[in-house]
DNA sequence: TTCTTTCATTGACATCGGAAAATAAGGAGC
DNA sequence: GCTCCTTATTTTCCGATGTCAATGAAAGAA
């Protein structure tokens, strides 16, 4: 599938050009003015950065709606050409592979899903490889090139060299994936940790855009924390980083497959809900979304069971807050779907654990379609071609 | 106090000649071809870096110890040299000033501690004047100048502006110390949190040199963590960041003053052991000391207060290490005086609860010495003089 | 003594980004 | 409509910074 023409280049040479596309491209359209006031630039750094960037077509000047002080000389804001360029996205689950096509805007503008048969690296390949040929056929009918491929897996990921070290669903141990991935697609390949991934497609397009310290938490299946510090998502120095999951918020709670009690996705996991949610109700509910059905048909205890999730989300997350200060965390994953059933606790015993200022943190739940996932690798992809 | 004449000021006026002279003062004597392997420069830039710093008698030729490869010319290693400047460091505790007098590699040459008599700013100001008055005279004796202040307080501190916003130990809020501080002393201030000054200690002349994500957690009157993420200390969103003296450790344990049961700070801390020493034992032990001294002798219950301590502590770090991370964390404060009695539970609580790859994180212990704390405040003068 | 090797220095040069002046594009006042 | 005022953008010039490639320096090896 290789393409037959080497990847386009990013005409940002200097990480001043570099920096000042990223913020035109998270804070939408700008004035070159404000644009050089957020960067710290001058304005004439910010002219003679910006042509070559118009001139590529990655910016363009945007006389749309704009709020000015109606005196002087009118501003001319610039804003991203989201259809100048196409990346792809995939997220590789035990089950299935998520792949989306989106512009350099990272909206998404084609999703797929698609099973799958093995676990090894060469079938998981194949089936990613023939998914991204479907959405580079997608792509021919935009009439624009994808300029990049970003994977997200579960994991210890090391994103510089494009290793999944390990990844528990899949039983991968060292698997050069990005030099494999590129083999196949001829695409360039940014592989990251699927939270890391989500995580920053918060940062530039989401909720934690300005912000340069938050952390992202997601329930689900698994309880994950990504975290944004000094403006720059943390990795870990052993590829590993935001492990909330095995937080200890419970007393004496269940026992959690690590060996410890009482740990957050011992409680707060979907596996853990409805586990629970059998035994507190006698009721043989198969999955997570029995469980919720169970609990909006209003029986107590399967609502006294989320009731206890919420608590002890709400007091994972303030353990965070209290450890790095930050400035909002955003809650998402599947999980979410019985937001309803635990908002109030989740609040309730964050205020509660979160000690001094760190409760003046704001909590914030965000829905997370399936795809969303997915859009995070391409987000990791978007960042690797504007060099950040 | 002021000094007759202005303060001097560091040669290094670009980002490039702080970081060398950085790396220098941290890394000890290194060649200039070394240097500049180890910041990314040309040896270029470093031999023009460091002209103007060796002039101005910060860096000098160290013609000392050196492994070369015995062929091609000989290295000419660079250090900095200590004696050139002087600093003083206070730590305001609720009872005390602790002063010191370093040289710029942050090396002691003079301490001193003298009692509070009153916590209003005023009265503090007044006693940390007459401190810093008397470690001028000393430094006199070098016959070198001091070219910055810095002061660590417990607390919720703003370094950039200075100010205390809130210190629980002195009932202070929102003092703008650092200018107050400079009027009384004519020294360029800085004002720090405790923790993050003593972690920035570490950082430059401890045992987190060359680490760019590790973690610093005290142990004594109160449970401290200060965090360096990505090279730099983590100040928090709100000026508050390391807390974790209120993170859940023991199922079910005693009560905090937060109002949360089970905290680390209320296992750990010398008052929770020294309570819970009375509590199991009967003795009417008064202090730290005294417990210790009984657990010492080989009393079972006190020991083994000790020993769930120990536990509690490590449970806490796993919890740092599952978040962040970090590639050691160091274990140090007056609460070591009972190393040996926790130790061993200390590591295996640790490993324990650690998740995955976040157990390859060291845990390293570093006696403290009761000056370490305003020697950490004089690394933040020093940093701030350097212009990092 | 000469060669080899490695570290350090030098000087030419490219590049980046800032300052200030010039230019552009409106609205307001008359 | 014309002029002035204000603000945004661009242009021009210029200094600072750091790299490159060549050169010098100081050993040990041959």
């Amino acid at each position: 599938m290789p393409s037959t023409s080497p990847a386009e280049t990013f005409p940002a040479h200097t990480p001043a050009a570099s920096q000042i596309f990223t913020t035109v491209l998270t804070h939408g359209p700008l004035t070159r003015q404000e644009t050089a006031r957020r960067t710290g630039l001058s304005p004439a750094a910010v002219t003679k950065a910006v042509r070559p960037l118009i001139e590529a077509g990655f910016l363009v000047e945007d006389a749309g709606a704009e709020v000015r002080p109606a005196v002087g000389r009118p501003a001319n804001p610039v804003r991203v050409d989201g259809g100048r360029a196409l990346f792809v996205g995939l997220k590789a689950t035990g089950d299935e592979i998520i792949g989306v096509l989106t512009d350099l805007c990272c909206r998404i503008r084609v999703a797929r899903r698609v099973p799958l048969s093995g676990r090894a690296p060469r079938e998981v390949l194949q089936v990613a490889a023939d998914l991204v040929r479907e959405l580079l056929t997608e792509a021919e009918g935009f009439g624009v090139r994808i300029l990049g491929l970003g994977i997200a897996v579960a994991g210890d990921v090391d994103r510089a060299t494009g290793t999944v070290r390990w990844s528990p669903f899949l039983n991968w141990h060292d698997v050069p994936l990005a030099g494999l991935a590129e083999e196949v697609s001829g695409l360039p390949v940014t592989v990251e940790n699927d939270v890391r991934a989500l995580t920053v497609a918060e940062q530039w397009f989401g909720d934690g855009v300005g912000l340069s310290d938050f952390a992202v938490v997601t329930v689900g299946a698994g309880i994950g924390c990504g975290l944004v510090v000094h403006g720059r998502v943390v990795p870990g120095a052993h590829g590993v980083a935001g492990e909330i999951g095995h937080v200890p918020v419970v007393p004496d709670g269940p026992p959690c497959h690590c060996g410890d009690r009482g740990c957050l996705e011992a409680v707060a996991s979907d596996a853990a809900i409805t586990a629970r949610v059998r035994e507190v109700t006698g009721v043989p509910v198969a999955d997570a979304a029995e469980a919720l059905a169970l609990a909006r048909q209003g029986n107590e205890g399967a609502r006294a069971v989320y009731a206890r999730a919420g608590e002890a989300i709400g007091r994972g997350i303030a353990t965070v807050a209290n450890l790095l200060g930050p400035e909002r965390v955003i809650i998402s994953g599947e999980g979410l779907a019985a937001y309803d059933l635990f908002a109030g606790q989740i609040r309730d015993a964050f205020t509660a654990a979160a000690f001094g200022s760190a409760a003046r943190c704001e909590v914030r739940t965000r829905p997370l379609p399936f795809e969303e996932w997915a859009r995070g690798a391409a987000a990791t992809a978007i960042q690797s071609f504007v060099g950040r």
